[in-house]
DNA sequence: GCAACTACGTTATAATATAACATTACAGAA
DNA sequence: TTCTGTAATGTTATATTATAACGTAGTTGC
């Protein structure tokens, strides 16, 4: 499965499917997806751009929540920890998972430009480092992999 | 060359020529390996542990330098720019670089219990990450390769 | 009903990072 | 040597990101 953030795709198909697939989620794991956890994962289907707490936060209050960091935080928090959304450690922010369904080890690809972050997925625990880590005794337990770049629409447009 | 953090070695030596180098590649380059620079880069050095800015600023103060923020923070963004020190994004802290003399995506192991990182070498432009990358036109630029999991030592002495 | 748990509301503050502007040091040109 | 531009530092203030702590309310299972 390619990416979608870069490429065109029907992006209200994309976050419909998305949110469909992460209510059905909570309820086979019996998951409380309230208001405000599903707000914040909305907001952050609306586009594939990464947000930071503090933009959700705003977005939240627009939606008539109360705007105090630990509400955002703790939607962030049971979103992430549940699979719904990622953080991206580059950038403090965080963006919708695209492929709820799947356990994974996610990779991304951020565009410096404007700032879209592009989901895909990794094998860290093969590769090169997989084996170093074998070598010297060093359980794996969690990736991050991130690459910082330009996307093929801002190079078109002339890159930053 | 395996990471040195997670394996017995003689860690005075090791500080000593990763200052060494530093030196000599800021006397090639023509770049100022100024007391507060050289100060933080020792601090980092002491150890395979990532620290924090404001640890980094206490340590700072305890030598005698002033302990206003941009001082720590321009003395790292000098190491970290010029490839003396690297930024740990999951931690948001800082490591002494492992091997300033070569060019290199580096990948870090960071042990969730003892806090050493250990610094590897990833080639993520090849892959399957790669390929995707290359697949939509998307031009990588820096990569984040960050592995949290458990050491041997921590294994040994029983898993957080 | 009620105990236990989970989620939410709220205040406060911690931890990380940078903006902005004044001052000093220093290298190379005149 | 003095001038001058650049790089580095000093300093104040503030922006941004994140969490602690504690009380209240809703829900679930008994």
């Amino acid at each position: 499965m390619p990416p979608r953030a870069f490429t065109d795709h029907d992006h209200g198909l994309c976050a419909q499917a998305a949110l469909a697939s992460a209510r059905n989620l909570c309820a086979r794991r019996s998951l409380k997806l309230t208001p405000a956890r599903e707000t914040v994962l909305n907001i952050l289907l609306e586009s594939h751009a990464a947000l930071g707490a503090y933009t959700i936060l705003e977005k939240l209050a627009r939606a008539g929540f109360r705007a105090q960091p630990p509400v955002a935080y703790r939607a962030l928090d049971f979103l992430v920890e549940n699979g719904f959304a990622h953080r991206i450690e580059k950038l403090n922010a965080f963006v919708a998972c695209s492929r709820p369904e799947q356990g994974h080890d996610p990779a991304f690809m951020i565009c410096s430009h404007c700032r879209l972050v592009a989901e895909t997925s990794t094998t860290p625990g093969r590769g090169v480092l997989g084996r170093t880590a074998q070598a010297i005794g060093f359980e794996i337990e969690r990736t991050v992999v991130e690459v910082e770049g330009i996307c093929a629409g801002c190079l078109d447009t002339g890159p930053a």
